[in-house]
DNA sequence: GTTTCGGCTGGGCATTCTGCCCAGTGGGGG
DNA sequence: CCCCCACTGGGCAGAATGCCCAGCCGAAAC
């Protein structure tokens, strides 16, 4: 459940140039392309690296608006929430929270208009009690993880 | 700024597969290995595709408990907060969001106790003035692009 | 109507990478 | 002290890549 420097200088260089193959790894890192190899295996096989899909940018699809909301779930409809927001193409992501009833759900839309849209679909359901939205305006930190790699390489030293 | 069913095809099957190649990925499209490299090139530079990263896993790299944090910032301070906040590895992701200088982010710890520790260090800085943490506790929908993909392309039909 | 142009096809080519194998080495744990 | 595991460095056939070409077609422009 670790990872060591070499692991590290791996995902960075992954995560850095996603494309290379194996054997360009096994150049920039000094090692022999088994070992690369033997490496990356492994974190897949860990569950370090899930995968390699590729990072689509919704906004280029045209929905540029994102939106982080907050859904009030009535005691015991968790489960319909669920299957009803995961029927939502707009709705990118959904994690249940502590608190009462919370969930939190990432939304896009094509506008800001289309966004009503959107979360009138979304809380078209019973089992929502109440929504309430943030609009994304800015994203100084887009999602990340080398700091996190170089962090949990260092814990290990 | 749209995409047609080919491009549609060519995400989704990427998504699923995404070590295929561009030979692979023709032969089931069943179009020329020119078309689908070229599609393939067109959707990077129009921006379509971001990437090809590593989805690494945090919690694979020692991190099993995400949070959201809702921050609340003193006026004029968001210079400050945005360079501060993009210096905490545990800092996934940071957004601004609409509302009185609130900002939006994505937390990981080690544990619940080690979340104190990196709320904390998130506002131990003046311009932050209050930290509303939600913690994360499933994840119903892990963050998914397939479903937005293929409504931006019916929409195009 | 006719021309032009971009996209797609199907193919060929040299180069490179992959997946798979091997024997040999070195260090740490049993 | 020995065994095991990871790493090395290499070889091999097969496959994919990057790059080229000529030809075809439909749509938009003229």
């Amino acid at each position: 459940m670790t990872i060591d420097r070499l692991d590290a200088r791996l995902l960075v260089l992954l995560a850095r140039e996603p494309r290379i193959g194996v054997l360009e790894m096994s150049r920039r890192l000094g090692v022999a392309r088994g070992t690369a190899q033997a490496r990356l295996d492994r974190l897949r096989e860990r569950g370090v690296i899930r995968g390699f899909g590729p990072e689509v940018d919704p906004a280029a699809l045209g929905y540029p608006v994102t939106a982080f909301a907050t859904l009030e779930i009535r005691q015991g409809q968790g489960a319909d929430v669920r299957a009803h927001l995961a029927g939502v193409p707009e709705v990118l992501e959904l994690h249940t929270t502590t608190g009462s009833g919370d969930m939190l759900c990432r939304l896009v839309a094509r506008s800001n208009a289309d966004l009503q849209r959107v979360i009138d679909r979304v809380v078209a359901l019973d089992g929502i009690v109440r929504a309430s939205t943030a609009i994304v305006m800015e994203n100084p930190v887009p999602l990340r993880i080398i700091p996190l790699v170089e962090q949990a390489a260092k814990d290990v030293e």
